[in-house]
DNA sequence: GATGAATGAGTCTTCATTCAT
DNA sequence: CATGAATGAAGACTCATTCAT
């Protein structure tokens, strides 16, 4: 099997269309090759897409392509943002909500990042690949790493000021390990497949994240799998 | 006049030289090419590696890379072997030690995976980028990661039934969490280049593993950083 | 930053255009391609084609032929199906005519099938080699070789129930011994270089055919060569 | 399928040691390289044969090879030369004997000719293909072709001249032919695989042989296969 | 003489990107 | 804007032949 990447480009790219400037139809084709590489890229990963494949997906000639795009990573990044859409979407209020328990809290954010993930399981596992060795995508992946660690972290601040959770430990330090321990127990599971009971997986992912803390949660008597 | 063909009835490859069957030269040659390889690996990753390079690096001309080995994936093979060797070499032991605390156990262990993933940043980096997309590597990777978490799922288990860890985690699920928050946060640390302090990092994994698991430390006082 | 990689999950090679959705302008581009083809496999035999040279004799870019096929295998196909087509194409009638004698019949054919090799000697040479290695190709002269033979083993039959040849004979047999016959001399005669004179060539072999099966012929007072 | 060869020899070979100067030792080893060499080409054809295997075949190391043979060329000379002289050395006598008559010479002549393909199929075809493509190969062929030939063509002059056969043929041509088609006949039987049964192919090619010159055989009789 | 490792020229093949219609 | 053909750089791989022990 071998593998292999371009190293340059040409000079000179013509530059694709700016979207501010599309006709009603060239927004429609635009979306439509997005649609087209966000199905191809889901199945292929990031390596194997071929710009014919998104073409063919998105229904449209092979030239097109160009008429809206710089290069496959270009579509990659459009593709990147909705996906990143849905991952955040869904997110439960950041802010402090009088009367929300840090188990609810958790338990809420933990569950929707593993529905949304089971959701984009396959372009995870791309994004996942392109990062690996793309400049960029890896940037914009410690971007949206960074944001979300620190409102965790100062969600666990927040608790130990507030007398809940463990003051020993650096905020900074828990909220990328647990953060972490979160995305990638989720991808071992639904990119690698390791199988896992699903309510099962999300109390226990929680109730880590909070006993880690020193948080006492509120629920009880938690159960093993069989 | 010489004349040839290929892909003619017979099996397929030319077939790398055996190691069993080669001579001290040849053994020679053949490390020559790994470290070489590992060298190219570490510095441009696996799709950027060109088999000239490795060549070069090893100081060997081009055609002799096909005497050992038959593609790209099989000498990266073989430097993951030696990568892996050198990071499971150092773990402490498995087994259960008389007068040995749970903490002392899990930050040994850390420590020295830590210390293992620090020295091969660069190869882990690319080890992770082969798993996202050939399918040997990835079946690899499951394996190992199989039989660790299996390991501490085992040494959960027994904290358990000692009365030291709370019963109400399974022990399967927690051992791929806790495993998986260690690995990631060392890759967001040494790959990704997220800033941490050794010290405090290792401290901060070890303590938030065995709270997570409602073991109580025998140290005390750990502070945050500033 | 571009990024690929071979021997993915899906299908196999790129596969090349199919004909039937080509425009007029790809049609242009791939008869030029076959032309070009034909004049090096007549040149410089198959294996010592170079697909470099096709394109340069077909006057287009390295990478276009694999626009439009996948391998030289394919484009010697498509060769040698115009081969075939101009090496049948002026093959007297093979049902029988009223009126016409067997002489008259093997005469006619042999001298077209003489004429048609003397046109095409350097692609028939490269087809007969070609047919020393490849299967497929070996396959494919085995059928034309079997209707061919079919077609003259009924005439024979015919004939011998006409009381015109000798009965003793086994059609099949015969078939193949004088088909092979008229198509190795010609082979002698044009590839391999042993000189005959036409007129001479034909006639005798005709006469050898006709003879052969006890089949008196029309004509008298055959001159040896001096 | 791709096929290639190699164009050009690097410079100055050291020469192969010369036979006469051989040790019986050194002439031991040559004859295994030879006969592993049969073995080899036979199996795999010209193209398809490593040097490689040719030593494992012979039970000698790699280099070995050009202590004795300058190229893989080289070799197959000597194993066609063995092959000739199987082919050849079972000829039935080419003088002119009292009292056998034609039918007799011609179908001995075909039948050990038939035989001694037979045993050699596998070679024969080899040696076909290399016909193909290598001029000193092909020379040698047209050599070997031409004394053949020769023979045939003196017999049939020789029977003219008694009255036995067909005045107005041209020897040479009909020489050519004939030989021709016994030689593409047999061929076709057991390289390409068209099935005959022995001695009715045997008898056929002679009654045709025979019958194409107008010599009257002395045998009656003959059936059609069924 | 024997051994087996070292060498590198020669081609094929891919597919992102460009461009003429 | 759409279409789809044309382009060509980049690298993998083979194996006959050479050469140091």
């Amino acid at each position: 099997m071998a593998a292999r990447r371009n190293s340059g480009k040409r000079a000179g790219s013509p530059a694709a269309l700016p979207v501010e400037q599309l006709t009603q139809r060239g927004l429609r084709t635009r979306s439509a090759l997005i649609g087209g590489a966000a199905k191809v890229f889901a199945r292929d990963g990031f390596l194997d897409a071929r710009i014919t494949d998104i073409c063919k997906a998105a229904g449209v000639a092979y030239g097109t392509f160009y008429t809206y795009f710089t290069s496959k990573e270009e579509v990659f990044h459009e593709v990147i943002m909705s996906l990143q859409e849905d991952m955040a979407g869904h997110e439960p209020t950041a802010a402090p909500v009088e009367g929300v328990t840090p188990w609810e809290l958790v338990e809420a954010a933990n569950r929707q990042y593993v529905l949304a993930y089971k959701r984009n399981a396959k372009l995870m596992a791309t994004l996942e690949q392109v990062a690996t060795f793309n400049d960029d995508v890896r940037r914009m992946r410690l971007e949206l790493r960074g944001r979300f660690v620190n409102r965790n972290a100062k969600a666990i601040a927040r608790w130990q000021d507030a007398g809940l959770a463990d003051p020993d430990i650096d905020p900074r330090y828990a909220a990328n390990a647990l953060g972490t321990m979160v995305d990638r127990f989720t991808y071992t599971w639904f990119v690698l497949g390791e199988e896992f009971e699903e309510e099962l997986a999300i109390e226990t992912l929680t109730r880590l994240w909070l006993q880690a803390l020193g948080i006492e949660h509120g629920r009880h008597r938690k159960k093993r799998a069989r």
